[in-house]
DNA sequence: CCCCCCCC
């Protein structure tokens, strides 16, 4: 069988007009520049017509040489090329990604007689150009910001474990290649494939992922304070991440020695000098210091985003004091000169195969023109689903803070002490989990008025289940400025705080710990619980078996910190004794009586308002609404809440009412029972009967 | 050129 090479795009790249996916077959392997850990290899294609010597294969691709993948004679398809001018006006192809669709023995010589293609003029007549691909040079000028190399199959896609979306552009193959070769080839099988990034992953899932991401979003992360200042505020992204623009479909555009104004951050790479990228900052640490054996200096790094995605940038030393001030969370800048290498995947969250290094020339400008710069892509992953995600997974997670703990100062085990503090978030998957924050943002955390939570890479942890742990890298931001954030507000205002919520994440103070005093019901008795001079306080796994509605709700003072029972003066008012008022209105307060049992007893127990509206699963002032207007529902509620099974937390206390004494139990706490905590319990409790 | 991501 015969490949077809790509006729003129030799020539079409020697004199610096891109070619999307040239099909050539490789003559030749050279070793350029000093043997080196990583050498550089140089490279004669042809197209049959013309041969081209200056190719140079990217790094990454070494190793299709190293394992003789890649020798003279095979046929490629350069999937991902780029090309530089040099000073004197010469181009240099590189190489970003290639296929081997051909092996050198299926295609067993060189094809056609070509000549090379040279500086003296060998390419004064262009010559036709062969069907598979149409070589039109589109004038420098007609490049778009953003768009300055053609765009390409799969190199930078987004790819790899990080569960959030990702909002690169779409990989647009504009090469009219229909049917690949490779197909019919018996090479498929084997790992010819070059491309060191997976292939089609972009389709997975731009679109699923949160309307966040197509929404303008305004956040404030706590570790930025300039961002009060400044709001975050972007205007809306594009609708379609999927869409391409006319410009990248054009398989073939004239590179530019100037390059266009903005580069897309996803076409970033080591092999261009000449860019200018605009981008905002998402999260910018703080200054630090180090020294080693290597020396010793300060840092600083950040992050930036852009609509094709997302890169690190680390400033060192001089450069700390130059840009410091100057980058601010959530602004927009423009950034050029900067230094790419390989990012160390293994300290980025971040997808990008390279890193920014700042040096003396690198140039950071304020930018205004925010249209279309993204702030921050977040897939937020709902609570109950990180059951199902894998340990050490960074996730996007947003919540209500529905509690959290003080800030407490542990020490590592390398003896530095640091601050952490233990958030409860919950959604409306009605789970929660414990997040933890590290050092500032544990201290500066303030819970009050259980504020929302969204927290950008956040690591998953298998402790307790599951549990999250905010990194260095990731972004924390109260009550951020987006839809997710006033969607999970109301729905917890109105019904979320009420839910008897299961915590994926099971800690000491919440079930399992030793501050539970566990009895069974009849312990209750047999004990004589409550009969002493203090109350008693125990914890018990029952199942609610009569819930008395009648007289459950009574109306109470309007006031923030009275509940006391108003009277009705039948004119409208309502009288509050205590506060000695009358008010136009009142609110509804449960008070509620149930009767719990287990294996061994039942018992009689009292739930004031919080405990009552978590067993019945709704607010005090929705049941008052729902008795007033359609009592079916009501008397639902009732039914849906008996006979459930939950962990109680209970005061026992002896009471005399009527010349009649006899212990009252008072319900504290409700808690969700796991099958843990259950068989447990249920273990325990045999012991103690068997005894 | 850093690379710390911690504790129960």
């Amino acid at each position: 069988m015969s490949v077809r090479l790509t006729e003129g795009a030799v020539e079409a790249l020697f004199k610096g007009v891109e070619v999307n996916n040239p099909m050539l077959q490789l003559l030749s392997i050279r070793q350029i520049g000093a043997p080196s850990a990583s050498p550089r290899f140089r490279l004669m294609m042809s197209d049959g017509q013309h041969s081209l010597s200056s190719v140079i294969l990217a790094t990454q691709l070494n190793y299709l040489i190293e394992q003789n993948l890649l020798v003279p004679n095979c046929v490629c398809l350069l999937k991902k090329i780029i090309i530089n001018t040099l000073a004197d006006g010469r181009h240099v192809v590189i190489v970003m990604d290639l296929e081997i669709l051909q092996s050198a023995e299926e295609t067993g010589g060189k094809i056609g007689n070509p000549t090379p293609c040279s500086a003296d003029g060998k390419n004064s007549s262009p010559k036709k150009v062969s069907s598979s691909t149409s070589v039109s040079a589109s004038p420098p000028s007609a490049a778009v910001p953003g768009t300055s190399y053609s765009s390409s199959n799969t190199a930078f896609s987004a790819s790899g474990g990080r569960g959030r979306g990702f909002t690169g552009k779409a990989p647009v193959n504009a090469s009219p290649m229909k049917a690949s070769p490779m197909k019919a080839s018996p090479m498929k099988a084997s790992p010819m494939k070059a491309s060191p990034m997976k292939a089609s992953p972009m389709k997975a899932s731009p679109m699923k992922t949160s309307p966040m991401k197509a929404s303008p979003m305004k956040a404030s992360p706590m570790k930025a304070s300039p961002m009060k200042a400044s709001p975050m505020k972007a205007s809306p992204m594009k609708a379609s991440p999927m869409k391409a623009s006319p410009m990248k479909a054009s398989p073939m555009k004239a590179n530019s020695a100037s390059p266009a104004k903005a580069m897309s951050i996803a076409n970033l790479n080591p092999y261009q000098s000449k860019w200018t990228i605009r981008a905002r900052v998402t999260n910018k640490s703080n200054i630090r210091t180090w020294s080693n054996s290597r020396g010793e200096g300060k840092l600083f790094s950040f992050e930036i985003v852009d609509e094709s995605g997302e890169i690190k940038i680390t400033a060192f030393n001089n450069e700390v004091d130059k840009f410091f001030s100057l980058v601010e969370q959530g602004k927009v800048y423009y950034i050029s000169k900067a230094t790419l290498k390989a990012a160390n995947k293994q300290y980025t969250t971040l997808k990008h195969e390279y890193e920014m290094t700042l040096h003396a020339n690198s140039s950071i400008v304020p930018c205004d023109d925010i249209q279309g710069v993204p702030t921050l892509n977040c897939d937020f992953v709902p609570i109950a689903e990180l059951e199902n995600r894998d340990k050490d997974a960074i996730i996007d997670l947003i919540g209500v803070c529905k509690s959290a703990e003080d800030v407490s100062r542990i020490t590592t085990k390398s003896s530095r002490e640091v601050s952490k503090r233990e958030l409860s978030l919950i959604d409306t998957t009605g789970k929660v989990v414990t997040v933890t924050l590290w050092g500032d943002e544990a201290e500066k955390f303030d819970s009050s008025g259980q504020p929302v939570v969204a927290i950008k890479g956040a690591r998953l942890s298998d402790f307790g289940g599951r549990s999250l742990s905010a990194l260095f890298s990731s972004t924390v931001m109260v009550n951020p400025d987006i839809p997710e954030a006033f969607r999970l507000r109301a729905w917890y205002d109105k019904e979320g705080y009420a839910l008897d919520s299961q915590s994926l994440t099971e800690t000491r103070s919440s079930v399992s710990g030793s501050r539970m005093n566990w009895k069974m019901l009849s312990d209750v008795k047999s004990e004589s619980m409550g009969h002493g001079e203090k109350a008693d306080y125990f914890s018990c796994i029952a199942t609610v078996v009569y819930i008395r509605k009648e007289n459950c709700l009574y109306q109470a003072c309007p006031s923030a910190d009275c509940n006391k029972k108003v009277i009705d003066q039948q004119n409208g008012l309502y009288r509050c004794e205590k506060c000695n008022r009358d008010f136009p209105n009142f609110k509804y307060r449960l008070l509620l009586s149930a009767n719990l049992a287990d294996f061994g007893d039942n018992q009689w127990v009292t739930c004031f308002q919080e405990t009552a509206e978590v067993l019945l699963g709704h607010s005090a002032e929705a049941l008052g609404q729902l008795r007033d207007t359609d009592e079916d529902a009501f008397d639902e509620v009732f039914q849906k809440a008996t006979f459930r099974t939950h962990i109680f937390k209970n005061r026992a206390k002896l009471e005399t009412y009527n010349d009649e004494c006899r212990v009252k139990v008072t319900v504290l706490e409700v808690l969700p029972v796991n099958h843990r905590e259950y068989s447990r319990r249920l273990l325990s409790n045999i012991h103690k009967l068997a005894s």
